[in-house]
DNA sequence: ACATGAAAGTTTAAGCTTGAAATAATTTGC
DNA sequence: GCAAATTATTTCAAGCTTAAACTTTCATGT
């Protein structure tokens, strides 16, 4: 016998919906929070924010095409928001000896000062909006994501 | 003693900073392959499917405020979409007698229809997506999601 | 060298999303 | 009854997002 009876199929995949639907109106809900505190203590977006986090980790900077595999969003939509940051003076796109295709996309000073103090208050924020989440079931939910994301690579 | 020492307060928050982080990527990788193939297979887009599985669930309709809160996003965006839903012919919005401001907006037998193939196919395609997840770690991680919903709501 | 193809980014059109302002209808307090 | 406040929704401007088309540059094979 090789695959289960047909209604533990179907329990199966109700449960992995709920998971889903929950899982989907949880990240909803903080996402709305942060870019609402975003908005109001520091005038900036989450998109924004989450160019410079990738950007901060890595100070030799970043190619467009690994800030937006990294961030799973389409490669256009990289473009304007670094556009944007550009613009305001927090990032900058630094030509390449070597390809003329590409440009290294790296924070500038400002760029790095106003991040981190946006990602104290951000750390801040999330510790409070999951406080009610207890240590242990922390630690476990996120062994759990990170066994998903491991399996995921795993294909395509 | 009534808080915890600071080097605490700071490892647990880091801990759920990496929960969060996980939270999120493991939410975008599961949206974007569900929008690829909403886009492939029935030429439509998850906000809307999203605002036809909130009608499907209520034959008598919902109004534009109802939606709005229970998918968790802005009223004018909600405008929008139904828009182009009605345009379609797969949702209605019906005045109603008592309250002039208001209407009922209900899917039509056409809408009806099409998402019961949609949701199908949906539920197929988590039950995949989320196949790598156990049976036991899919109902932990539900009731700990429940958990924190319910935590949310208990405050604003 | 040169054509062909691949790779990196940008642009574009359409749609999604938000927050704020505007509109319209209802309710409340005199 | 009527002004004022509230409620429901739409409109608007700005920004985000995607997929597809396009441009430029680089790599490969001959």
């Amino acid at each position: 016998m090789v695959s289960a009876p047909l209604s533990a199929i179907s329990k199966d995949s109700k449960e992995r919906l709920r998971l889903w639907i929950r899982m989907l109106r949880a990240s909803r809900t903080i996402e709305a929070e942060l870019r609402e505190r975003l908005r109001r203590e520091f005038d900036t977006t989450l998109p924004r924010f989450d160019v410079m986090a990738a950007l901060y980790r890595v100070p030799e900077g970043m190619l467009m095409s690994g800030l937006s595999s990294f961030l799973l969003v389409s490669n256009g939509n990289v473009t304007g928001i670094v556009d944007r940051l550009v613009s305001e003076g927090l990032v900058t796109r630094a030509r390449r000896n070597g390809d003329r295709r590409t440009s290294m996309v790296k924070l500038t000073d400002a760029g790095r000062a106003q991040f981190e103090a946006m990602a104290a208050a951000h750390e801040g924020w999330i510790g409070e909006l999951l406080g009610g989440v207890g240590e242990e079931d922390t630690r476990r939910l996120a062994t759990m994501l990170k066994s998903f994301r491991s399996n995921w690579e795993g294909r395509e």
